[in-house]
RNA sequence: CGCGGGGUAGAGCAGCCUGGUAGCUCGUCGGGCUCAUAACCCGAAGGUCGUUGGUUCAAAUCCGGCCCCCGCAA
């Protein structure tokens, strides 16, 4: 089929090779390129450099919304777009605007999760299960009937970043399936149960700020959800301390949340919260780069009794 | 020209302001001690102090250029 397809991040990337194996790309939209990192560098974007490799043309428009670029976009007379994670919503003159319609490729299976950090959002809740949904794109936020999913499970040792590699994998997959199906006319498309909605909001750098009170489980959670980015963080004298591994200690143990209760060269240092207590394996401080917790002690004096909070 | 921190032994850090013998914790190797330990004691190896110019009798330290890493902000 010849489509347009809508990307940014990371994540997009996978599909849009597919597609690119599997069909004719006419066009590659995605957000522009905007200054990022440090030396504020103007810096493409993945989906962008991805598709500047196969010579696909590739439009960034500020606002989808322009007029002039709609009319630009239909005289390219695809037969579908696909978006995924694109970043702006689509006016209905986009979505009604291609034979086949606009399919999305969510990162959950929907109706949980709608919205833009389903994956985090599915870490951070301790979800043993999530997946890939591939549904028709209408005018709310994620409301679509769907056409597709596929489970990803999330085992204990997967981080939103371990996650999203597998989903984005997955999301390749399962969108090349759909679009078979499609064009073959051999999908139903099912509507979304809008009382089991659920959303996942932005991630924003502030939920990362640890509260020593909550369970370990959650804290733990918090962490993979929140690594690699933007992280979960405390402070330690002052000082933030970004965390990026912990695992639970079971052994009961005295101590306010927050407090270091046991120190150990060789395997870390130990923090009390809600429940129970938290093993720091990982973790990272101000201008350093991340490293184990015996490496950080082996330079910086921790003891027992400081509190992180 | 967005703001800031940093590059010193295999790892993590101190030393720099106030130039003058390369230091700490850990690891490694050898030896000793102990029923035992995140053990303890003795000894050893391991560094062109990111790179490159400059100042100086003398530069890890002061000054300039360059490379690389990281935090914030976006």
């Amino acid at each position: 089929m010849k489509v347009i397809y809508m990307g940014t991040p990371e994540f997009a990337v996978p599909c849009l090779k597919a597609l690119i194996d599997n069909h004719e790309v006419a066009a590659v939209i995605s957000q522009p390129d905007k200054p990022k990192g440090r030396g504020k560098k103007l810096l493409p974007t993945p989906v962008k450099e991805e598709a500047l490799k196969h010579n696909i043309p590739v439009y960034q428009p500020e606002k989808i919304k322009d007029k002039a670029f709609i009319e630009q976009l239909s005289k390219i007379d695809a037969d579908i777009f696909v978006v995924a994670a694109y970043g702006q919503i689509l006016p209905e003159a986009i979505l009604n605007m291609p034979r086949f319609g606009c399919i999305n490729v969510h990162g959950s299976l929907l109706p949980k999760y709608r919205g833009a950090a389903p994956m985090q959002q599915a870490v951070i809740d301790g979800e043993e299960v999530t997946g890939i949904t591939i549904m028709y794109m209408e005018k709310g936020l994620d409301t679509g009937d769907m056409l597709l999913k596929c489970q990803v499970p999330i085992t204990p040792e997967d981080t939103y970043g371990s996650l999203h590699d597998k989903m984005s994998e997955a999301g390749a997959k399962l969108l090349l399936e759909a679009l078979d199906k499609i064009e073959a006319g051999e999908i139903t498309p099912e509507k979304q149960d809008d009382s089991k909605a659920t959303y996942a909001h932005r991630i924003e750098k502030s939920m990362g700020h640890i509260d020593w009170n909550k369970s370990s489980r959650e804290i733990i959670n918090l962490i993979r959800g929140l690594n690699p980015a933007p992280g979960a963080y405390t402070f330690c004298n002052e000082e933030m301390i970004k965390l990026w591994k912990a695992v639970e200690v079971n052994e009961s143990c005295s101590g306010a949340p927050g407090e270091i209760v046991d120190i150990n060269p060789k395997k870390g240092f130990t923090v009390k919260t809600g429940d129970s207590a938290v093993l720091i394996c990982e973790m990272q401080a101000k201008g350093g780069k991340k490293m184990s917790s015996p490496d950080y002690m082996r330079g910086h004096a921790l003891e027992k009794g400081i509190i992180l909070n």
